[in-house]
DNA sequence: AAATGCATTAATCAACATGATTGATTTATT
DNA sequence: AATAAATCAATCATGTTGATTAATGCATTT
């Protein structure tokens, strides 16, 4: 199994790549992989035949019933690699293992009324030792990681949060552990696991934005999700926007979950279930919404050049597909000289898309090719 | 002399590589490339023998005085290669010559009351002729190709703009040349030149806007310029502006020479000389743009995260300078949670950016590494 | 209806090309 | 003698090409 990149038994750029594209769009034979990627068959019968033996994929059965001969597809092996993945929330801090076909084989959580480090290192130390218990020696040497979804700046929160200042989380945690630990802003991961996990139709550059307690979002250029210099990029509840009715200058006093709990005055819950917002409410919070995510979004077009805009959020679908239209009807009244307006559609994941992010942090770190032509 | 980028005679990755450090920190031993490229000193000595015999290097005098053997730096040949340039401005068609080494080797312009297709059309192949005839043979075979540099849809820019609508500049302009000819937005060029000819301490990820008629822009992102799905990035003037006192919704109603033009009720002659604006009238423009450029820059950071604003323009110097200066004040009064204030400093460049990006299109593309790492 | 030939597609074998590596060696200097 | 720059010779890693094998559907012949 990987360690680094780069040490010992790390997988090239291209094997990576193949990866990459039958995780995308399912089990394919080599003839497929040829295609696809600007590789001949023998390249692809040598590095098949080694992600085969390394235990990464699959034969399937063979098709007939073309002309020709019969081909074998190759599915990924869902026991090639597990990754972990922490996610701590406003409300919910929550854990899961992830197999390498991308299912959730555990999964635990606990809801606090804010984090705090003692109890979310408990609650992770704990729950990491469980879940490795149960596992049998070869599936434990087969973890490849512990990824980490945290907000920027925890103690930006509030002076309750003033304890997370002064924790090396990602340090705290790798002490002990026999693999690496990743640590990236929520909604940054949340935005990966869409290009990991998620639809198969995506463009190679949008952006997507997440709607939870306070609003976050992750962007995609070329293929790959940017981190920048200070791995800040996609921070767009913090994108400037003209202050029009209750709220301040920025993305998230006006679009996210928390601006809606002020104008009800009381918290929501963590879950779908206990969700009554009136309706009127909520319409007049989506409306604002809408118009300050459609700012954002034809800045976003104009400065780096995209198609596409995914909205997904820790809100029911119902609520997410209101958000939706909401934005879709703002951009409309957007000038747009210059540019041109892009498409809104919803994400797959729901609010379960910054835990599936937080695992794929080591899956991208060890399995994902970097600047992806796909 | 390179036909393709993957043609025979084309460079290498790593070829490219080397000349691009050089161009941009001048001349260095081999050493000192093992040092910055991730390469062993055969791999330095094997890569420069081909470009010193392609002519694309010179060694320079051994430099005695330290301890061990001598080095010998390397330099850009100036006669390697020839890039030709053209620029449509909005008063100002022009056409350059630009060697190797970033030197304007011959430059031609011509004044118009507005941009007409047949003017334009006759004055580049014209000059173009000119040029070529002034050359030895050996001289013209060296010429890899012609950038142009435009803005996006001319045609926009008023009723006497629509002859350009149907035309197809780029395809016309390559009818009969014996070289490649490339087209990109003009603001995308500037920065461009500033990426490639300008100051070598730029970091990896910036923007750069550029104050002419209109305003422009473009975007390096991990040191490579972006030019987007529909070759559109950095078309910062469509950006979403707050609209305050005159002006309308975006950028380049409120930061643009175009701007100033309309409060001083005349137009600006195309070089510094004539330029004859009330102190008064331009420190209220500049701090309007300033207000303006600043909340673009904020969006800009959030979005994917850069640690600086470049700021250039077909202005004078003292123009350009209280633009920065305006722009700095005005970033001190955005909110700024949860990202960093960008630093902002000035081009290098001045009226000259968009030629020589224009001349450093095809520069680029044979020339410079992609993804870079530098 | 069964048998045959053949185009078609998938996949591999064997030899080779390219771009990099390592370890030993040469050169010129303080 | 130590140091630094640069090269030589051998080798490795990764990909290529051209020939070859394999398994099938389809059209034609027997």
């Amino acid at each position: 199994m990987p360690l680094d990149r780069d040490g010992p038994g790390a997988l090239s750029r291209n094997e990576r790549l193949i990866l990459s594209l039958i995780r995308k769009r399912g089990p394919m034979p080599r003839a497929a992989l040829v295609q696809l990627m600007d590789l001949s068959a023998q390249s692809i019968t040598n590095l098949t035949r080694k992600l085969m033996q390394a235990g990464y994929l699959d034969a399937g059965a063979v098709v007939r019933g073309k002309v020709g001969q019969p081909s074998t597809p190759l599915a990924l092996a869902p026991d090639g690699a597990l990754f972990l993945g922490l996610k701590i929330g406003r409300r919910l801090a929550e854990l899961a293992l992830v197999d390498f076909a991308g299912r959730v084989r555990v999964h635990r959580q606990e809801v606090h009324s804010h984090p705090r480090p003692d109890r979310v290192m408990a609650f992770a130390r704990q729950g990491l030792e469980t879940m490795l218990a149960t596992l049998s020696p070869a599936e434990r040497a087969r973890i490849t990681g512990l990824g980490i979804a945290a907000p920027y700046r925890l103690w930006d929160w509030g002076h309750e949060m003033s304890d997370w200042l002064n924790l090396d989380l990602r340090y705290e945690l790798a002490r002990g552990l026999p693999f690496p630990v990743f640590l990236d802003n929520d909604g940054t991961t949340a935005c990966g696991a869409e290009l990991i996990f998620g639809r198969n139709d995506l463009p190679r550059d949008f952006i997507h934005i997440y709607i939870a307690h306070f609003a976050g979002g992750g962007i995609v250029l070329d293929g790959a999700l940017r981190h920048g210099p200070t791995r800040n990029a996609g921070a767009l509840g913090s994108m400037p926007i003209p202050s029009v009715g209750p709220g301040g200058g920025q993305l998230l006093d006006q679009a996210s979950v928390s601006a809606l709990e002020a104008r009800i005055g009381r918290s929501l819950p963590p879950d779908d279930s206990g969700w009554d917002v009136p309706p009127a409410v909520e319409a007049d919070w989506a409306d604002q919404a809408g118009r300050a995510l459609a700012f954002a979004a034809m800045s976003a077009v104009a400065l780096v050049d995209l198609p596409l805009v995914v909205i997904d959020g820790a809100v029911p679908p119902a609520t997410r597909a209101r958000l939706a239209q909401a934005m879709r009807d703002a951009l409309q009244a957007m000038p747009a000289a210059g540019i041109d307006r892009p498409q809104v559609i919803e994400g797959t994941l729901g609010r379960s898309a910054r835990i599936l992010g937080a695992a794929g942090l080591p899956l991208s770190h060890f399995f994902q090719p970097d600047g992806a032509l796909d």
